[in-house]
DNA sequence: CGCTTACGTTTACGTCGTATAGGGATGGCA
DNA sequence: TGCCATCCCTATACGACGTAAACGTAAGCG
């Protein structure tokens, strides 16, 4: 058991002064907490109650199930872009800059995150828009507001902000896939594991891999950003800038 | 047990006879069936056994493990996006509808298999490049190819690499994420579940679901695409076009 | 003080991935 | 033909998982 001290029957519930009471906050904070330092297959109902000095059945007064629990990390991750983007600037100067707003806040929050993103991929993947968790709509909101703002109309924004999310979760994804097969070695080909690409069939692989594992930065993101809000600017679509 | 007929000690090796011997390919191929038809979830080896008649244990001579399991579904998808780029036309007029075919093809895979797509998502962010699938390293291998062959750096190459994966891999997402919330309902503000979103805090995200939940289609994938490569013609790269 | 409600524990069940050992068919060689 | 090695699958077992149900026990209220 995971009793602080002694051979007593149980942990006692005057223990839990001891780490203050349970809420959900805490369960989540937690959660990240351990996917960060061990990854998401360390994330187990009884181990993140081992981590908060609970057994596994208390956490299910704060998440209604595991996949509700992934839930809220996914929320939790939205939760702290909120907060980056409350940090710094109020309003933006046009759309497009609050766009780039959202777009690099996401991108550091992911990166600070890394084990963390596949939750994106897979949650946003496994629940319904109106049943995702609430700062995720919120995130909608803003950004769909955003463009409206800006004066696309319903069809329009709509189509902006699909391509702003696959661009943006597609960017992110790209830049966290590993590339380092052996991280001991020093040699950056053997680092690579370049020696697993026949270099018969797979010579211009072999050749760029080097430079495909260079990061392609909140530059890139950027980058790609313009070439596509370029589009429905210069396009059909009617837009003022401010 | 599964046992074919009648109260014998367990299923004979004869029996094999029955579907022919286990290999690999049809491993595989019956984890898509399954997966196709009732999702990620259900994918369990004992499951997966069950469906080949056949013991959990005896998948382990063609799977390492069940996550070895999961990077070989990622390779069946790469290889039918193979069979499907060897349908239609062999050569392509330039690089850029080479690009366009491989995005087409893949928007195709994936669509034809939805409940398969997160592990695009999960596996390529937990498996290093050097040991992706072989069908996996194939298609990176043909498409910097092309890009080389279109007179592309190495640089130039592996960035536009690097935002054609992205954009494909983030449309598709997009693309199937789920906005259905009650799918018998008929009306469609409550297919969509739109009551759970707030007219108060949530006015733009409400007015524009409608809009949200259509699909893109592949014409929005290539707009995209153009978008992105335009970046790389006009700007600051050298780059042919035969 | 006693009662209610909220919170955490205990116990238990079925399923999961998989280590290990065993058995029965198969194919090569005498 | 008979024997043995090899391959393929089964049998059994273990620990961990998610979670239903029932049970204390502490906290806050009158």
């Amino acid at each position: 058991m995971a009793n602080g001290s002694g051979t007593g029957p149980a942990r006692r519930a005057s223990d839990r002064g001891r780490y203050g009471r349970l809420n959900r906050e805490r369960v989540l904070s937690a959660a990240l907490a351990l996917v960060d330092r061990e990854g998401l297959s360390a994330l187990s109902m009884r181990r993140l109650g081992a981590e908060l000095n609970v057994e596994a059945m208390a956490l299910y007064r704060y998440a209604a199930s595991k996949d509700a629990l992934l839930d809220g990390l996914v929320e939790a991750l939205y939760l702290e872009l909120e907060e980056q983007l409350a940090a710094d600037a109020g309003e933006d100067a046009d759309w497009r800059a609050g766009l780039h707003r959202f777009a690099r806040a996401t991108y550091d929050v992911c990166l600070a995150h890394p084990q963390a993103v596949p939750l994106l991929a897979t949650r946003l993947l496994a629940v319904p828009l109106a049943r995702r968790p609430a700062a995720v709509l919120r995130d909608h909101e803003r950004v769909l507001a955003l463009l409206r703002k800006a004066g696309f109309d319903e069809a329009t924004a709509s189509a902006v902000f699909r391509a702003f999310t696959a661009w943006l979760h597609g960017y992110v994804s790209v830049e966290l896939r590993p590339m380092v097969d052996n991280p001991d070695e020093t040699d950056p080909a053997f680092r690579l594991g370049l020696h697993r690409l026949s270099a018969k069939e797979l010579p211009t692989l072999r050749e760029t891999a080097a430079a495909l594992a260079e990061r392609g930065g909140p530059e890139g993101l950027a980058a790609g950003l313009d070439a596509l809000l370029d589009r429905f600017t210069n396009g059909s679509a009617s837009a003022a800038s401010g």
